[in-house]
DNA sequence: TGTACATCAGTGAACGCGCGTTCACTGATGTAC
DNA sequence: TGTACATCAGTGAACGCGCGTTCACTGATGTAC
């Protein structure tokens, strides 16, 4: 048996990804070619096909790993419990945050793009999405996180608006909107709590 | 002086608007092309550069049509007062209106790709969405509009929740977060009230 | 230790295709007299 | 009323370009003996 440097090539892999993510964040997934994200990875285009199947399954992978990325680094290292959901909500809905797509959320980035996409990356981007939330509801409702989860999920509200406060111009008016969603977000957080 | 029907195109440039607005909705900005829009509108490609000077140009025309079809078609012809409010999110966060791409909310469907197009037609869509904006305002607090515009603005949350909707697999999670979604809403409205 | 061979990640040119855009032309509609 | 001419909305072929994808090839890395 031969065995060759495979972690090289897992590792070329995950940088694709990676750059990948970033890119379709930035430029939308419809706005980022495949020569030039293989030149982002330090490679030329004719690699790509060793790596992946096709665009769509590209895109497909880059969708999950950046759920799986938001979850592991936003949800997972937030202080534990209630404490955290604030800090959680306060950063998403932060001007750093709007204005640094490319780190950013994938769901405020991208999710109309991803409701117009073939079935296997809705499906992923679904599975992924569920595991980003249930760390949300384990905070809500630790009791009781099956109805919690439906509730994190509706703060989904706030990447609309993050788009929106992307979307405008006017640039004061796209800060008070943050303020004001952080508001509304904290008065629903509060509201669960009661119930 | 000469006078020719120019009615006649100025109702096609109507028509390219109206086709345009709509395929944007359905297939994404990037994903409709300028042969297919104006095949839609019944026409070659050729015409097209007699309407408008450039695809963008489109773009910012077919996006401030949307949010006045918007404006006038759903937050006019609610019912008046509080009344109509809940009405319109009802309808907003309804299976129907998620289904309907074409005929649905310009935000929900091109939200993350208006963020990332020209200066010239954010500014246009800005301009749009606050006259749709003026129509909710005036609806949650006549008294004080201009406080109760960036609470409507936030309530743009629910094309969040729709693009959301969209995007999951799972229809039963979809038709639970569209359900959770309008209680979210109804809640904000509620407590805006007692402001 | 050294030589012959196998593997395979990555290169770079090429493919057909649809994109946004241009332009010479057509033909229907109107004016002039 | 009829003929000559002007206007201009729309046609359809063509442009260069970047897209997603393919493929013959290179060269570094490892194995065999």
């Amino acid at each position: 048996m031969v065995r060759y440097a495979k972690e090289h090539k897992a590792e070329t892999r995950r940088r694709i990804i990676e750059v990948a993510g970033r890119r379709f964040k930035q430029d939308g997934i419809d706005g980022s070619g495949v020569a030039t994200l293989m030149k982002d990875a330090g490679l030329t285009n004719g690699a790509f096909y060793a790596h992946f199947a096709s665009k769509d399954d590209l895109i497909t992978k880059a969708i999950a790993d950046q759920l799986t990325v938001q979850a592991e680094n936003v949800v997972a290292r937030a202080e534990p419990g209630r404490a955290g959901l604030e800090q959680i909500v306060r950063g998403y809905l932060s001007p750093q945050h709007r204005d640094n797509l490319g780190d950013g959320c994938p769901n405020a980035a991208l999710l109309d793009e991803i409701g117009r996409c073939a079935d296997t990356t809705r499906q992923a981007y679904t599975d992924g999405v569920l595991i980003l939330i249930e760390g949300i509801a384990a905070r809500m409702a630790p009791e009781d996180p099956s109805t919690a989860r439906v509730k994190a999920l509706s703060l989904g509200l706030m990447a609309g608006t993050l788009q929106l406060s992307r979307a405008l111009t006017d640039s004061q008016l796209a800060d008070e909107l943050l303020d004001q969603g952080i508001d509304n977000a904290l008065a629903l957080l509060n509201a669960g709590q009661r119930v």
